[in-house]
DNA sequence: TTCTTATTGACAATCATTCCCGATATAGTT
DNA sequence: AACTATATCGGGAATGATTGTCAATAAGAA
C-alpha cells in the first residue's frame, strides 16, 4: 500500500489539510473539498488519509466519540495538548516521557515498546469565553 | 446514570469480568455471558459497561481498531503497559509523568487538564513463543 | 501514443454502538 | 407480604464511521 502516483484527488487531500489548524475526520475533509469544487469520493479520502498516516505525513487521533481525526504534522515523534473547547492542538515534545516509558517497558520486559500519549484540557481563550 | 439498583445483570457482568485477566470487549462480554447460561441483552452490557466505567470500577481502553476494552481494575489513576501479541496488561503508575503532563498544560494556558497514556510493546512469553 | 496497473468512486456491506419503548424487576413503603 | 414508583432490561431498529467490491479511469513508463 505504498504511496506511489500523485494523483489530483491526493493533493486535494493535502492541500485541504494544509488550509486546516485542528483536527477534522475523514467526512468532514471530504465535505470540504466537495464544498470547494473538487469531485473526489468518499471512499478515497479514506484511503488516502490512511495512505498518508503510514507515512507519517500526516497525524491522527482518536475523538472522544471514537472517529479518527487528521491533520498535517512535523515527521517527528510527538504528542498533543489539544482543548477540549475549541479543538486546537499544540505539538508537543518530551524526550524524558519517551525514555521512561521505554524502561518501564524493558523493566516488565517488554520489547518493541511504542505508546501514546495525549494531553487535554481547557484553552486559555476558551476558558474567557 | 448514577448507578443505583443492584440487578441480576450488574452482578453477572462483574462476575464475568472477574474472571478474565485481559481486556475484553463489549461483543465479547456478552458472548461469554450467554455461553454462561446467564440471559442478558447486549444493550444492557454495552451500559452496564459504561456505567460502571464513569463509577471508575472498570478500566476501558480504546483497542487498535476503535473497539472499547473493559476490565476491572484499582480505582486510582493508572496506565497500562499492554503485549500486542496476547493482550496482557499490567498497570503502570508514574507520578513524574502526572506532573509533567499537568506542567505542559499549565506552560500553555490550560486548566481542567487530563491524559491518557498507553504503552504497548512485544511480552517476554509472545517473544520466545 | 500505447500499455500496464495503481487508483478512483459509487454503492453495498460491515460492525460497534446507541436509540426506542413496552415489559419487567428492584427497593422503599404500608 | 403486598403495593407502588420507577430504574432497569431487552430485542430489534437505527446510526454512523469505516471497509469491501469491482468496473471505469488515469498516471507514468516504454
Amino acid at each position: 500500500m505504498a504511496t506511489q502516483r500523485i494523483t489530483r484527488q491526493r493533493l486535494a487531500i493535502i492541500e485541504a489539510l494544509r488550509s486546516q489548524i485542528n483536527f477534522k475526520g475523514a467526512q468532514e475533509i471530504h465535505s470540504l473539498l466537495l464544498a470547494s469544487g473538487e469531485t473526489i469520493g468518499l471512499s478515497t479520502v479514506y484511503r488516502n488519509l490512511t495512505d498518508l498516516f503510514e507515512v507519517r505525513q500526516v497525524d491522527m487521533i482518536i475523538g472522544t466519540d471514537g472517529e479518527s481525526l487528521y491533520r498535517l504534522c512535523s515527521n517527528d515523534h510527538h504528542h498533543h495538548l489539544m482543548c477540549q473547547g475549541c479543538g486546537f492542538a499544540i505539538e508537543i515534545v518530551g524526550e524524558a516521557l519517551e525514555v521512561w516509558a521505554k524502561q518501564v517497558g524493558l523493566d516488565h520486559g517488554f520489547t518493541d515498546i511504542s505508546h501514546t500519549l495525549e494531553i487535554s484540557g481547557i484553552c486559555k481563550s476558551c476558558r474567557s469565553a
